[in-house]
DNA sequence: TATTAAATGCAATAATGTTGCAATACTAAG
DNA sequence: CTTAGTATTGCAACATTATTGCATTTAATA
């Protein structure tokens, strides 16, 4: 993590450290509500600011799924950029069963070509059940 | 609309009309914030509990994109389904340029492979620079 | 037209997210 | 080590987005 904040020009707080350990612990994406019931004394608004500031610098990314609550996972190799030019090669599942969410890596990312639209990117975002579920 | 409504056992009412036909008039998928803009003396209220009705009857569909204001677009004859089974062969595309969201058409939906996940749907959301903006 | 179920409008409240600002903590120069 | 300067935090206030309960109004149909 230090080296990670170093590069990112990101001080190291205790707060910060405390948020970035959450992720690390838990493997899926999680949302900003279970982050706040896995933090005991915490202030709301040094959290939003956290999470935004980790967003614009590339440590964690967003996940939307249409009729779900949003989620955050931290970046990985191929997509630590910020919220602008966010990219990545790895698509995002929501598993039916017990709701998580998971990045995943695949071997041949899907290309897009569209007549009338010029393609600079895609997120694939997958639903169905997960190896522990099935 | 009045023969859609009345296959979703919708009533047919003033205010349901008007949020219709708004999303008739637009091309393009709209935000809550926008719809709001176009209704000169409504309800907010009734206007959350017609959208939610809408999107349960499968007459209107949520598109998310990671960073971006949620939107909403009329279901198309491939997606005319409830929220929870919601389903379509097309994808969704967001320019750059103008901010605008299109739902795309295209000729072969890609199907995704995973091993340790049964996928039962995807999503695609592109992002790039629409034909106006080329 | 009368009956009945559904839809609406209003008030209250909840959930989510942002801004300004003073106090505090950290960094780096001298 | 001390100090000046900058970044971060915590608090209060506020903004935005969304939901619930309930009395009133409206629509469907018999
Ligand atoms: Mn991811
Ligand atoms: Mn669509
Ligand atoms: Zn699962
Ligand atoms: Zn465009």
């Amino acid at each position: 993590m230090e080296a990670l904040f170093k590069e990112k020009k990101v001080r190291v707080t205790a707060f910060r450290r405390t948020v970035y350990e959450i992720f690390e612990k838990y493997k899926s994406a999680i949302s900003v509500n279970f982050i706040e019931s896995e933090l005991k004394d915490f202030d709301r608004i040094t959290l939003y600011r956290t999470l935004k500031m980790f967003k614009e610098k590339g440590i964690i990314h967003e996940i939307t799924f249409p009729y779900k609550e949003k989620k955050l996972a931290l970046c990985k190799e191929d997509c630590k950029d910020n919220t602008e030019t966010h990219n990545h090669d790895h698509i995002h599942f929501h598993c039916n069963q017990c709701k998580e969410v998971y990045c995943v890596d695949i071997p041949n990312f899907p290309h897009l070509n569209l007549t009338n639209y010029q393609v600079d990117k895609i997120e694939i975002q997958a639903m169905g059940t997960c190896a522990k579920c099935a």
